[in-house]
DNA sequence: GATGAATGAGCGTTCATTCAT
DNA sequence: CATGAATGAACGCTCATTCAT
């Protein structure tokens, strides 16, 4: 097995065990034999268990950030950009289950509320679009003229919801549910 | 101290806890520490770790269908009484955080998902309320013909995600922008 | 087993452990077993590894203050008193090997120097009896005008150093040769 | 980099480690990393960790049994011999700290009990030359007629002790000091 | 019922050593 | 010879749970 291979092998299991059993499900003993590795082994490409979790998000984030970022819309109307973000976000999580496991055990978590807190407080990451997008929203007066944290809880919070319920088998969310939700969104926030 | 004093200072102890460190940062050692009991005696009341936390949980629930229930103008509108219900939680976790942040954990954690399950399943608690008066609201036409499960995310999905953003210092809370972010809910669920 | 019996069980093997092996050779999964005990019941009784140690240390240290002041002739000359104090070192150790040997270790560990180093900073203890004698010694011009840690480092040198040699069986300290060894170090000091 | 070099850096890399941190604090790992080369590269050159450090004692061994050599007055009387040996020991362990710590390291280690055990028992070293001023001491009946491991023990325990407080800050070292001190080790030994 | 000392499986992590390259 | 990624046994320590009192 190549390096690259053991590397990206070992975040693979961590994200399924996160995933499945969350942060203190997934002992390191259970990584490394998922992995197929040695339990030392997962020492010699990450310094412990946090910066693992982390690494495995930084990974989750690059390419939900990709995701949103391909084919974005960025000469269309705020309504219709936004349309794009969320059915992405949708189809991507929804195509991905584990990794949205991953990422709202990851958010839950201490990790996951200072990586918020750092990230609101300035630090940006590959936020800066949805920023913008509400910026735009805000000062074309599509949108209401509500703090960008509530605009983002009125778009996030059903879409993460409703994913959710998607994961879990309490509904499921074919092509005219997502757009239907998501013009619900839209309604919340649109002026 | 009575049996039943002794039981409901060990559910505080292990809720003021979970939701300061989450589940694995609150040991039973802690708990009955915190609750004046030896650390046997939990086990009296409880049948073990899962339980006593599930038994919390269900503490919560019970007061906060208490809190939504209080002064629920059952005759009004649809909307009105939405809006009842969505202040009604906005102000009881932002006036509780720790209840909030209990929750948060619980329903983050393997418990929450079963638990949810069982609900949906049919198995009611006291979720009744809100799913009658959603069916209600699609049955009158007031609300969009979706899915209770999508109206539920609508709903709660930014009113939770709201608070806790208010609960982490992101944004504050003040009576206006309650209600506006009310309004904005309803805006996304109404026809 | 008493309470007490079980603290005294575990100091005991850890000073028989670090006595045979030092600090790491006496892993506290040995120390528990040969206390008979289990391996988490040394935490009900000690914070962790450290303290255990530096608390086995403290006990040995009370045996020694005690061993040395009994029968202390306060009263006669320096040079008796200096006598009274090295043989009883002397005596001390070579019956109890063990624990010279764990006083050794602990001695030339992290610890023992930062030990050394509070107790020298003045933090006192025990040792007020040999800074009392030295220093009178000093002033009433019967050894040599020489800093006391010098004269310290002229007697328990040669006195940890013969008794080492005779735990080792290097040497067989009878009575005339502890006698005579110790006259050889009172010349090393006196004027 | 020559093979012979490769080997000595290994050995200085493992004498820096072990005077700073001690036996346990000086992982191969790091050692081959200060030596500058591959952890593996070690195993080429010392069959072990334990071969390793025996290895880097012999040279130091070497080193001192060349200082204390040098300059030696083999034509002069026992007790400016004696002296002389005391300040080249003194002067040259004040000179270089670690490797004194080291020496100290592995004195107190079970290889330090065993090399001893061995050199006393008949496999000599470069230790003859002490023994050899200790021998003609005592039959030329200028030193007192007590075992060489006695006499021994008053001539280096306050040497060791006294170079142990200089280097840990307890005293400091001068030329009148360190005569003073040699002259009072004389005095313990001499008739 | 209540206690809390005791348990021991299991955790995250380290590091001497090996071996394919 | 030299490398350094990989190994896995062993470490110190935690904590849910038990049970004699």
């Amino acid at each position: 097995m190549e390096k690259a291979d053991k590397r990206c092998a070992i975040i693979r299991a961590a994200l399924e065990l996160v995933a499945e059993h969350g942060f203190h499900g997934a002992p390191m003993s259970m990584v490394s034999e998922k992995a197929g590795v040695a339990a030392g082994t997962i020492y010699c490409y990450f310094d412990n268990k946090e910066t693992l979790i982390r690494e495995t998000y930084g990974y989750l984030e690059g390419r939900i950030v990709e995701t949103v970022t391909k084919r974005y819309p960025g000469d269309r109307p705020v309504r219709e950009r936004f349309l794009h973000v969320g059915e992405a976000l949708i189809r991507y999580y929804i195509g991905s289950p584990l990794e949205f496991r991953f990422l709202e055990q990851f958010h839950n978590s201490p990790f996951g509320v200072e990586h918020r807190r750092d990230k609101f407080m300035g630090k940006r990451g590959g936020c800066d679009i949805f920023r913008e997008l509400f910026e735009e929203g805000v000062s074309q007066q599509v949108m209401k003229d509500l703090p960008l944290v509530i605009l983002f809880a009125l778009s996030f919070g059903p879409i993460l919801t409703v994913v959710r319920d998607h994961v879990l088998g309490f509904v499921i969310l074919d092509n005219t549910l997502i757009s239907r939700t998501l013009e619900a969104c839209w309604d919340g926030i649109r002026r």
